[in-house]
RNA sequence: GCCGGGGUGGCGGAAUGGUAGACGCGAUAGACUCAAAAUCUAUUAAUCGCAAGAUCGUGAGGGUUCGACUCCCUCCCCCGGCACCA
């Protein structure tokens, strides 16, 4: 028997796979499509890590699990290359993006090459090459005509490092999501995706498409729907009235101030002269405000009183009206009514300017004194005092009496808001499809005849981001200026490339048709092969991409270009691996390159490595002291099949080779690799044991194992003269008369704690008495019960008989 | 502060109401070898014991149960996400 080399093995095999287009299934005629799809990575470094390629494995194994089951699996892979991501680095290499995505495109195809996936290497994405891009131009106009597309001069996230304005998703606690620098505010003009328009839809849907529950909770959490009612309030001695949201209503007898934000619109007409100095002086300080500089405040109220006041027509009560930065224009209507004893945040306030403190709810603490501390403030339940035709009544009910109440007196309109803001999607940037919209001095806005796609991104040398708020784009007149598509007149075109999570929102649906230039994606191909059956990614997308995709996928099923409206039918979010505590980094330096590893033990041990480490949904701290354990372990599986003779399967061979066919699948199948991988451990240490095995035996073992270790079970399964090729054979059958046992191993227990186990024959699983006399036989069991009669007898048929003395 | 995931041998982890520590790493001893590596065999939570076996044990405390790593309550700690969202 030769050594296992796997550098030999492995190259071989992936060659010859990719030659005979073994994993490249019929488009048009595959009787059971499978799409099976891992989230394209975005090379925003020079290759791949070990943490890169460990969801990619995951998901291989599971797609060629797949196949065995005999669905025609469709395992697709691209370049998520265009965007800031890709912009960064190239600036950061200081080469131009179009030549740093070439030598990137060859070095990461290589990478995932030699991890051994079964890619369909004939339909590969590249986002930011123009037969793609294009289609991202045409979802655009698609968006455009379907009137979910608008331009607004906006106060938006800006962030000065990278030049650019960013959506409110990129934004993490006031900083740059890509780079870490502090976000400012800036107006610009920008254009928006209604995103809003399917808020509803995008939150119920969640009920029944089948995902990781947390990136379900996310997204439940980041719409953020809030059923509430607005709230009109008449002001004194001026017409403007103001108008609050608010969820507790029924704590409006407790109402004893009003707060505006700053850019409230009509905040100047509540402001009495007097006041005038101070309030102009807080407005202008509070715009310039960074979400950072606000954050470092912390919760320290600040604000300034208008002079007027509002009147709360339930009590007769003069409410002063304030203002104040904690109170967002974004949300509600700008204005809040304060509740001091029944929300934290407006009992700071109160607190600070001195303001009423009424107690509308005692809580079940049963607290009705007068409200003194934050501690006091009663804000999730309670019973009503104080309120009049409320009093005695659940908060929940009072909420409900209220609105009724308050709608007939037409004070105030339920409403619904949400957290969820309208997608910006301009970029003040170069690397990125430009957005294909033309400005006409005599038709205006005109979008771009869809024959004329392209828009191609021209090559400019310095593309630089400049900061100006405009595009590098803009600096090419050859670019800029053009004809207007309605009246041919001289016309300038946008300058703004699209959000790069733009060209992530429809990239599955492009794999199927990649083949077609006439249209984004072929309907029958779209109806054989999606929506995608599973996909895996990162839970860092459960807000950005995810709903992003699942927005678009919408859109078009309104239009009626698909007949489906999930993307992806199936979601699975896989664990990070990280190394040393920390996520890898460049920065931190503490990556790992797979190719070392790959070289010294080849990709099926790194394969089953990563994946043995724990549990695929958990990731893992890569620490390579284990991995010649696995490495091991595979140069077992090619000695094995030395071990095979031409018998028949013992009775103990059978066994064990069918529980390993149930446990491997169950658990390939909910994607619990580590304990898949052990049962096989287990029923190789089992050959061993036996220094050998039917030759049946050796293939099942191979055959469960194939997914995992995919060049080293080939190369093995010709060795023993099978044909060629394993990954295309079917998974093993069980047979579910070899998972019973004849005899059962019974534990014998004293009050809970096992004293001794007996074996019994299957046919007396279920007769009790027999069990029970058979133990009592057992010499250790009547040490403990001595001669006392037992009070109880427990019997678990089959598993634990418990004596209780 | 809120939401989510965790806390089990020296280490990665297994067990989701029924023999805690599967599987792997590491460690110790032995075999082979001039020697080392590789490989093989045995042992390996802790304590007591020659052994049979006993006691104890899954972050802490309490509860439910014949029986709890697993379910319930209170609390501590770690990781991730969100956050002045009315």
């Amino acid at each position: 028997m030769k050594k296992y080399n796997p550098s030999q093995i492995e190259s071989k095999w992936q060659k010859k796979w990719r030659k005979d287009k073994l994993y490249n299934p019929d488009m048009d005629r595959a009787g059971k499509p499978y799409y099976v799809l891992m989230m394209f990575p975005y090379p925003s470094a020079e290759g791949l890590h070990v943490g890169n390629m460990y969801p990619f494995t995951g998901t291989d194994i599971y797609s060629r699990f797949k196949r065995m089951q005999g669905f025609d699996v469709f395992e697709p892979i691209g370049l998520d290359g265009f965007g800031i991501h890709s912009e960064n680095y190239a600036l950061k290499v200081n080469e131009h993006p179009f030549e740093v995505s070439k030598r990137t495109e060859k070095r990461f195809y290589a990478q995932l090459t030699a991890i051994g996936n079964a890619f369909d290497w004939t339909r590969t994405v590249e986002t930011y090459k123009s037969n793609y891009y294009k289609w991202t131009q045409w979802l655009f106009l698609q968006m455009y005509k379907k009137g979910l597309v608008y331009k607004k001069k906006a106060s938006v996230n800006w962030c000065p490092a990278d030049r650019t304005v960013l959506a409110d998703e990129q934004v993490i606690s006031g900083i740059c999501e890509r780079c870490g620098a502090a976000v400012e505010k800036k107006e610009l003009e920008q254009w928006f995706f209604k995103i809003t328009d399917y808020a509803d839809r995008l939150l119920n849907n969640l009920d029944h498409i089948d995902w990781s529950e947390k990136i379900k909770i996310a997204q439940r959490n980041w719409i953020g729907r809030k059923e509430g009612i607005n709230i009109t309030y008449k002001v004194e001695g001026n017409p403007e009235k103001i108008t609050v949201f608010t969820t507790r209503p029924d704590t409006n007898y407790g109402a004893t101030f009003i707060v505006i934000a700053p850019e409230y619109p009509q905040a100047l007409s509540f402001i009495k002269p007097e006041n005038l100095e101070d309030t102009k002086q807080y407005i202008k300080v509070s715009k310039n405000k960074s979400s950072k500089d606000r954050i470092a405040e912390g919760r320290e109220k600040t604000g300034v009183f208008t002079g007027s006041y509002a009147l709360n027509e339930l009590t007769g009560y003069k409410m002063s009206i304030w203002i104040s930065d904690f109170v967002l224009m974004e949300f509600g209507t700008g204005a809040v009514v304060g509740v001091p004893g029944h929300d934290k945040r407006d009992f700071e306030f109160a607190q600070k300017f001195s303001l009423e403190v009424k107690r509308v709810v005692v809580g079940r603490d049963g607290d009705s004194s007068k409200i003194t501390k934050v501690e006091q403030v009663q804000e999730e339940e309670g019973t009503m005092v104080n309120s009049e035709f409320l009093n005695g009544l659940d908060i929940h009910e009072a909420t409900v009496k209220i609105m009724d109440f308050m709608e007939e007196k037409g004070w105030g309109k339920r409403v619904t808001t949400y957290h969820l803001r309208d997608w910006l999607i301009s970029r003040q940037r170069y690397w990125g499809p430009p957005i294909p919209i033309i400005y006409c001095e005599k038709c205006g806005t005109v979008p771009v005849a869809e024959e004329n796609l392209p828009v191609e991104l021209p090559y400019i040398k310095d593309f630089r981001p400049k900061g100006t708020g405009k595009s590098p784009l803009a600096s090419d007149d050859n670019f800029v200026n053009t004809k207007c598509p309605k009246c041919s007149g001289s016309a300038k075109r946008e300058t703004d490339v699209s959000d790069t999570f733009l060209d992530s929102a429809w990239y599955f649906l492009r794999y199927p048709s990649t083949e077609f230039d006439n249209k984004p994606f072929d309907d029958s191909r779209t109806k054989s092969w999606l929506p995608v059956d599973m996909y895996i990614g990162g839970a860092e997308h459960s807000v950005l991409h995810l709903l992003y995709a699942r927005f678009v996928t919408m859109v078009l099923k309104d239009m009626g270009k698909i007949n489906f409206e999930e993307p992806f039918e199936k979601f699975r979010a896989h664990g990070l691996i990280i190394k040393e505590g920390a996520k890898m980094s460049k920065s931190k330096g503490n990556v790992i390159n797979p190719d070392e590893y790959i070289k010294r033990y080849g990709s099926d041990t790194l394969r089953v490595y990563l994946m043995f480490m724990g549990p695929f949904s958990e990731g893992g701290d890569f620490r390579d002291a284990s991995i010649g354990g696995i490495f091991k372990f595979l140069n077992r599986v090619w000695q094995m099949t030395d071990l095979a003779d031409d018998a028949e399967q013992t009775g103990e061979e059978l066994k064990i080779a069918h529980k390993t066919i149930k446990k491997v699948g169950n658990d390939i199948e909910n994607l619990r690799f580590n304990t898949a991988i052990s049962s096989l451990m287990e029923f190789l240490n089992f050959i061993f044991k036996q220094k050998r095995a039917s030759k049946m035996t050796v293939k099942i073992l191979l055959l469960l194992l194939a997914p995992f270790a995919p060049h080293i079970t080939e190369e093995m399964w010709l060795s023993i003269r099978e044909k060629y090729s394993i990954h295309k054979q079917s998974w093993p059958k069980i047979d579910s008369k070899y998972l019973e046992e004849v005899q059962i191993n019974v534990v014998i227990q004293v009050n809970g704690k096992v004293r001794d186990t007996i074996l019994i024959e299957k046919d007396m699983k279920s007769n009790k008495e027999i069990v029970e006399k058979l133990a009592l036989e057992s010499e250790n069991l009547k040490k403990f019960i001595n001669k006392t009669k037992p009070k109880k007898v427990i019997y678990i048929p089959g598993k634990i008989i418990n004596f209780v003395i």
